[in-house]
DNA sequence: CCTGGTTTGTTTATGGCGTAAGGTGCTCGC
DNA sequence: GCGAGCACCTTACGCCATAAACAAACCAGG
């Protein structure tokens, strides 16, 4: 389920994430190094392995040793998701125009996202509020806003530009978690999936003739990218694809606000 | 976290997520009763509190006997996707053409996700492959074949507009949940977080320049909708005018297609 | 030096979870 | 009448977060 963080004492959440990052560096535990171990441990073997007993075992201590430094698994969440978010950049240069930052922004979240899956799995609403992911908003907004987007527009173009990277890689990391976690390829599953397809749905072709003819065609496979595997390539297509509609959606209002605002 | 379904015995699950419904409607449970109930749970109380036991208890037996019939909670979380995805509407009118049709889609699955935001849950990857899956598949393509599109172009719409359509409900599902969950209000928990925030945060101005811009304004209450708490009709704003954004996008793509193809 | 309070960690316990294992009684086909 | 199989039960195991109580290590003031 999507984890919601943060339920815990507000002002000690904030306190945490604003604070000065560091701090004592003694041989005993601190909230940095817990918050490290806990990234590795969800990084490597996912949100559904990140237990207390886990970090703790990770730092050879027990599992209550880091009630002392943490308030909650909640809290410890909030902190482990504005640590990562900052690896990402803050900054693109808009010499080849907004565009082309703004690809590459989303470029680079996916590539962010698939680095660390679980935090597709922190709740949105009421969010986190913590110095890094407003440097992210700050990175996307300073992207968009000299295309001359008002307020409102703007908000609707970084919500939808989110929201598409977060489903495209989500769709990605779950393929590669299934792939882990079965021990059975994008390939083996699909087509041990539609053998028992036909046993058990006969008649699909004649039900859903749309879906059929959408997914009569195998994904491509791109130069660079041959060993990428089935499902995988696919979304990665989608991905590519639906990333430049969504361009050339926010080149139309761009496109709009300058012609009406000046 | 994310919940990964379908681990068992693929074949079987297939079976009943194929069957024809309905079967023996004696006083004993049966697949359908059990996948309602649940459906029932996590409708009103969440993913998190869907638990075997919650649904034995609501159908007044223990947990074990649901395994009677269902083969584990993963297939029971199939079950429950493929039955919920039933409600969509399968078929959209073009008289209006494909833009007001994709927008009353995508209208209607917000609508759809936030009655049953446990679904945004259930895992992407290595999807289910129920009939009403497809049924939601064909309904979407049956819309965007007649513009033209291309096969691939096509996928790449149709992800990105169930990736946004999904992003966007979470955010507001999520804003519900939380509210529900903390007994507090978005203006309650809004207003006491900036509090925290300025105390935590003073120099978030000087240091976010971009994202305070962002926030200076409040979403406007537009009519008919003047008691939906604050950041709901912040996001429902944002849904509104990125699925624009978005549509945008796509009609430059059909514009395209019928330059291109003919 | 000693002493007492604070900090950092431990162990233990409670109530949840999914589900394996093994039991009980009822309903059929013969 | 009787054995088989079914529907359901209780019990048990190993996880989980975390409350509560306790121990050891540190530091300050005398």
């Amino acid at each position: 389920m999507a984890v919601f963080a943060g339920q815990g004492d507000a002002g000690r959440s904030m306190r945490l994430l604003w604070r000065a990052p560091g701090g004592g560096a003694g041989p005993g535990l601190s909230v940095d190094v817990i918050v490290d171990a806990a990234i590795e441990v969800a990084d490597r073997d996912g949100m559904a392995a990140l237990s207390m007993r886990a970090v703790g075992e990770r730092l050879g201590r027990s599992a209550m040793a880091l009630y002392t430094h943490v308030p909650s698994k909640a809290e410890l969440l909030d902190l482990m998701y504005d640590r990562v978010l900052g690896e990402l950049r803050s900054e693109y240069a808009l010499d080849d125009g907004w565009r082309a930052a703004l690809r590459a922004w989303a470029v680079d979240a996916r590539e962010f996202f698939l680095a660390h899956p679980w935090v597709l799995q922190v709740s949105q609403a009421r969010p986190v509020l913590g110095p890094n992911e407003f440097a992210m908003l700050e990175a996307l907004v300073a992207i968009l806003r000299p295309t001359g987007l008002g307020r409102s527009v703007l908000r609707g173009v970084v919500g939808a530009v989110v929201q598409f990277v977060r489903g495209a890689a989500g769709v990605i990391a779950e393929a590669r978690r299934a792939a882990g976690e079965t021990g059975m390829t994008d390939e083996e599953w699909w087509f041990s999936r539609a053998g028992l397809f036909e046993e058990v749905a006969p008649d699909f072709a004649a039900r859903f003739p749309l879906s059929a003819w959408l997914g009569e065609e195998e994904p491509p496979v791109v130069e660079g990218e041959e060993d990428v595997p089935y499902l995988e390539r696919d979304a990665v297509g989608n991905f590519v694809t639906g990333l430049e509609v969504l361009l050339d959606g926010v080149e139309a209002a761009v496109a709009r606000a300058r012609a009406g605002g000046g």
